[in-house]
DNA sequence: AATGAATGAGACTTCATTCAT
DNA sequence: CATGAATGAAGTCTCATTCAT
């Protein structure tokens, strides 16, 4: 459990004794988590702090003497979230291969996390309109890291020669193509389980990103771009 | 404005002599225009059937003459918007030309929709949330027609050759493509009013669409198409 | 009732029909009376909306059909039973006399006022801290109407001569030695009821408004004004 | 006892070490300063137990050390400053004069009073409805310290032959006009800072209090005393 | 003594929906 | 059909007070 494992496994098998300063921490986590389950759940419109306290197991006063607002909590939610799936995927994509190979690896990556934090999805779609200062923190976070990347690839010349503003739009492209795949094929709505991603989600991804979208025709793709039709020059 | 010119102009000189039907859809046409605007302007959050009531100069109570629920209503927003957006983009791209030209087309096309229906973009966002049995139904609207088109260009040989399968991950990718471009590029918003989309927007989604992504070192990239890694023993 | 009293005498003997308008205004009355008595038997800071509303039989939301805002309502309270309270005044001063019977006769009526409409003393107490929009606008009324009073005696040769702004000194102090002596004679915390004021609180009231606190030793008091001590000049 | 010589002495050197005694009372002080200044600040109903420990620098549960409840702090806070108040005034007053000098001199002190204490006034105006007892016994002991005054004052022949209980009357419409006026010209709710009180307002004071609000017509005031109108016949 | 986390009652306000007129 | 007053559930947040550490 890649959120949840943060804790410092409490030593020996004592359960009773904590500083204060742990029990503070844990019920910050308590809360934390709740609130994860809850979002995850019923979506963040249906988080209400008395619905976050009651499945954290704590009274709804208590809410307030860790997180200022109700929103404060669910603006934290999605980058910390995030940072764990990076995390995670970082750690999948850590051998060589071509940038393909690893950005197919990345592609894998994303979608067993959503089987392994299967909330984050949710999470993920609905923060841009519920928490949207988590949401632009976690999309800049996200879409640099990314950037990065492919830039790195570029310059190894694994990467076609975009510009770096175009890179910046490819990211975004990808990532809205991570998010709407995600949601078309990990969503299972009824049990809350996410499954496998279908095999020809994969190869179209891959081939999309090998070989454009276009059979080469006439030449290279290169040769005839796309330019701005109205309003001229 | 597109969507509102669906209605029948209610002849020469009659104005005052309505019947009855035609107050009837005038006043439910009120309503959902009404709603467009208040979506449009605070989201589908803020727009309560107050609002909504009150953008449409009648009762609240009237509101229950027309829509069973406020529900109803919101979800009935995107498919109608939806459809206007559609015949828009179609009118624009019914010149010839390659399938890579005319999907060009398509994608400028829906950035100038976005100018002349500043709504659409904060509908189709939030629909998702908000308004999903609307949603579901206009992505597949969406998809579909996109997917005929796809498939029309793979028949033509100027599509590469995408499974059936594929194709449909190819649109949502596309789709969500689209969306994420929008928001970032698209969005201002102060004044709500929608600025021109970027030159470089246009050049980096005709070159991934044309060529990929990776530049071609070995060969092709059909040559060595992404495989599962897990779960594959 | 001086302030209930206002509604129109509903016809003949009809309840049951009543406009919309009416039944409108009914409730209103209802709502701004059950705030005067919540007010006036357990203070502003009690009144909470819940309270009010049971005490005026409907439900919670409806007080806000009628107020914007609780502090709306408990704004206009002062005001609207200030304004009854110089009528009532007025109308016991009607009669010819000297300024200093007239102003004996007002100080009188006030005190009548107490009994009338209890809860009139504490609403005047607290509305300074809590409504203090309605506090300042009551102010002003009652001390412009005082101020021409005391103005007018003043231009008869019943007043001594004071200058326009000691006028409006005296006013204040006036009206500040009404209060004091209304909350310390005229309480009467346990039922509500307000008793009598002793003839000996009318009596100095008087004698010091006829002759001044002091005795006349060595001439007149003009003949020794007050002077400021520091601050020179 | 030279054996007790042993005992830190907490003389000169010493500040680090406290008896415990002390330390209990510089904690209670800290608080007791930290209400006076919250509640000049924000008024009573804003001074939480939260702001004072936070104002004092303690922690929360501290407060329930000293005092057994948030009301009891609120209620000694008007006595203690009301008697340093009584003080102030008191020293500035020691000089001989006639009875009506020295009251003008009291009346002049109060002001001063307000400038060196600006807390004072809020918390006067405000105990009455949030610190009732407090107000009480704040009101017993000036409107005493007051009343003796003025008797003596008549022992000497220099105020006027009220009786006792009109000499009461007197002091609470004396305070009540103190109140009023400060109220109205000494208060600067900008900055706190309490502004000198204009001189109309001591000349109108002093003539009152010197002549009585009536000019002199037909004979003396005394020669028509205010008596009740009704309830009399 | 000091600390500060926990509690839970209660306050104001919004809103979809109903229904008598 | 239109109206708009009435409803009451639900939501966020504050705060005095308690109590284990």
């Amino acid at each position: 459990m890649p959120t949840s494992a943060r804790l410092p496994t409490k030593g020996k098998l004592a359960r009773t004794k904590l500083t204060r300063a742990e029990r503070n921490e844990l019920t910050r986590q308590k809360l934390f988590d709740a609130a994860r389950k809850v979002v995850g759940r019923l979506g963040y419109a249906e988080a209400s702090v008395s619905r976050i306290t009651a499945e954290a197991g704590v009274a709804q006063g208590t809410f307030y003497n860790y997180f200022v607002t109700r929103q404060d909590l669910l603006d934290e939610l999605l980058p910390e979230i995030g940072k764990d799936m990076l995390r995670f995927i970082q750690e999948r994509t850590r051998g060589e291969g071509s940038e393909a190979v690893r950005e197919a690896d990345r592609f894998r990556a994303f979608f067993d996390y959503l089987k392994e934090v299967p909330e984050f999805l949710r999470i993920l779609n609905e923060a841009e309109l519920f928490a949207p200062a988590g949401y632009q923190q976690h999309i800049r976070t996200v879409a640099g890291a990314y950037a990065r990347l492919l830039r790195r690839g570029r310059e190894k010349g694994e990467v076609q020669a975009f510009s770096d503003e175009e890179i910046e739009v490819l990211v975004h492209m990808l990532m809205g193509a991570r998010g709407y795949l995600s949601q078309r094929y990990a969503y299972t709505d009824t049990d809350q389980s996410v499954t496998t991603v279908p095999d020809h989600v994969l190869s179209a991804y891959g081939k999309l990103l090998a070989g454009g979208l276009f059979a080469e025709q006439q030449g290279a793709a290169q040769a005839k771009p796309i330019r701005r039709k109205r309003g001229g020059r």
